[in-house]
DNA sequence: GCCAACGTTGGC
DNA sequence: GCCAACGTTGGC
């Protein structure tokens, strides 16, 4: 139903550390601010992701789909924290790169150029449907 | 490594 | 409930 963008340093939880997790998948754990967990509350099954290396890399390098509603996180005791659990689906062809989206008139509205430090954030359709594209991907997947 | 942006905390 | 201080994120 709906579509987002997962932020992680790729040295702490890359793409290819999620794609080694398989179908099992794993928890989007670690989230400490209150919109990013909120983001995660409204998420559904078989909504998909943009998987998105801050700090290092800096490029859309995949796309994952969330297999487990907001549940605690297991990360802490404090109960305000919860999260989801993604699943790789598959690569980007070709990388897009936060330079390239900030190019694009048409993601100019995009919460990656917007909202810079939120980690989990809401993609339109259309921001879906023109990332999937710069990235190479000609049938784009699209959120159950 | 720097620093701007911004979220959180805590005193009042 | 305001706001200064502080901590963190993340691009550069």
């Amino acid at each position: 139903m709906a579509y987002w963008l997962f932020k992680s340093e790729p040295y702490k939880f890359s793409w290819d550390m999620l794609k080694e997790k398989g179908e099992a998948g794993e928890e989007w754990d670690g989230i400490r601010n209150y919109q990013a967990r909120n983001n995660m509350r409204a998420m559904q099954l078989g909504d998909l992701g943009f998987f998105y290396h801050s700090n290092e890399g800096l490029n859309v390098v995949g796309i994952c789909e969330v297999c487990a509603l907001i549940h605690p996180d297991s990360t802490t005791d404090d109960e305000r924290w919860e999260c989801v659990d993604v699943k790789a689906v598959m690569d980007m062809p070709n990388p897009v790169s936060l330079a390239d989206v900030k190019a694009n008139p048409k993601l100019e509205k995009m919460s990656l150029v917007t909202s810079m430090r939120l980690s989990v954030q809401p993609v339109l359709l259309d921001e879906w449907l023109e990332v999937c594209r710069m990235g190479g991907l000609t049938s784009p997947p699209l959120s159950k």
